[in-house]
DNA sequence: CCTTGACCTTGACCCGAGGTCAGGGTCGAC
DNA sequence: GTCGACCCTGACCTCGGGTCAAGGTCAAGG
């Protein structure tokens, strides 16, 4: 006469696998059975009962660790044990929702989670000749300017875009944007320099763009990453900066060197 | 000259730890970058602009296998893998809300996720003068049955509701719920057998209490399972329930016998 | 020069809730 | 006696890092 029915059956009754109800017993949720003479558990309903039990719980939510320690069914301390679980399981679920419209945002193109506003100056750069390179450099030095100092970009966003309704500044821009493909000893290098630190310095409010920043990291690593930001070292890009630097300095402005604190 | 920052300075940038960055390294979503001369890692503004996109993904929920096969961000593709994401974090939420919502059941003392109908039977109990032991016992025979013979449980509950009715049924049930306390040869065991057997042959309505789960489970050792739940080997109980077989095979019912397939 | 404390290096083990694989024993049916 | 389905134990895998261990490097202060 065999009593009980096999570990498969019992987990079969309980909506579980084999391997699961080993696991409970292994942490003790449900107690071992009776084995029978050839060594296999055999569980009665009082077994059952417990495994479907623990089941519900554990399909639930309530972790197996608590259920372990879980008083008994009815008490008040039961209650509150799972109220506590719920709330664990409503802090998740809203994290998860949090998630989700943060991965909208990405998918919808809202690259790199930019404020609005960047975005828009982003949109715009193709309607101003500016290619789609020149457009992912553009975002990634916001994305740094962003991360690395904060509580100044919003001041950096409100001088890009009043600088870019100046239709000489903008057309200085655009010859910038054409130097990746030019040679370090170009000599039309050394004459946008010139021509982009005589605006900057004829055009104050504009020169926060490159001050402003500056301003407020303090720290010359900071600075040089996100000024320097897509520049290969011995480019004409490196170059121009450098140049262009270089005037700025001549002139009194207060810009950080290289290697200094 | 030291070139880029140090791991511990571009983690926080990022907002992430200085173990998260190394395990992304491990991974291969971030390059490893330069070491200086003292094996140090130097994040330059690309590794940054790389760390940082990462990190906005991974914050979104993408898992971190799947950021490593992303295809290159703005492609169709690159939408397409985000929008599998985003059905995955929406199922997960779903699964959590379904979690939630069965877990306030189990805490409002729905005990065992019993159908309303049951709830109701076992919350009648005590004003019928049972005591809680019983209404306990009652309600692990509901979740054997429903577990066991799920398609039979509706029958089975109105079988119960019906019988329940009749007072003398009732009078029964009450006077079997005290044979807990009896020893196995106490005269009344054999006299309330008498007495059940008498009344089920007498009403073939209520004997389907005993019979409706039979026909549908097949099994002998499913129904044992279900009728002699909660009776110890060699208790009152047991003898009773065993007298009250015997009674009714007599008669012509057909039961299971321990041991039949 | 030496120490102190903060930072960096690699490597190994830990969490939850089981899944999967390996190697072997047992059952009922043919 | 042999087949397929079931059972046994034990060890390793997941995922996104956290934590610990044991040691090297750096800048500042005495």
């Amino acid at each position: 006469m065999m009593i009980g029915v096999t570990i498969g059956q019992a987990a079969a009754f309980a909506g579980v696998t084999v391997k699961t109800v080993r696991h409970y017993h292994k942490l003790g949720l449900v107690a071992e059975p009776e084995r029978d003479s050839s060594g296999y558990r055999r569980y009665g309903s009082a077994a059952l009962s417990r495994l479907v039990g623990v089941r519900a719980l554990a399909a639930a939510g309530v972790p197996l660790a608590e259920i372990g320690r879980l008083p008994d069914s009815g008490t008040a301390s039961f209650a509150a044990s799972l109220a506590d679980v719920e709330r664990h399981l409503t802090d998740r679920i809203d994290e998860l929702t949090a998630q989700r419209d943060t991965l909208r945002r990405l998918a919808r193109g809202d690259h790199a989670l930019l404020p609005a506003r960047a975005v828009a100056l982003l949109e715009g750069m193709p309607g101003l000749g500016f290619s789609a390179d020149d457009v992912t450099a553009a975002q990634e030095s916001f994305v740094l300017a962003k991360v690395l100092v904060p509580e100044g970009f919003d001041d950096y966003l409100d001088n890009v875009e009043s600088a870019l309704k100046d239709p000489r500044f903008l057309a200085l821009v655009q010859r910038s944007a054409e130097v990746g493909g030019w040679e370090p000893d170009d000599p039309r290098v050394a004459e946008l320099a010139a021509d982009l630190a005589g605006h900057y310095l004829a055009h104050p409010a504009q020169l926060k763009i490159v001050t402003g920043l500056q301003a407020r990291t303090e720290t010359a690593t900071r600075y040089r990453l996100i000024a320097h930001h897509s520049e290969g070292p011995g480019t004409a890009a490196a170059r121009l900066a450098a140049l262009v630097e270089a005037k700025l300095r001549a002139a009194g402005v207060q810009l950080p060197r290289p290697g200094s604190p």
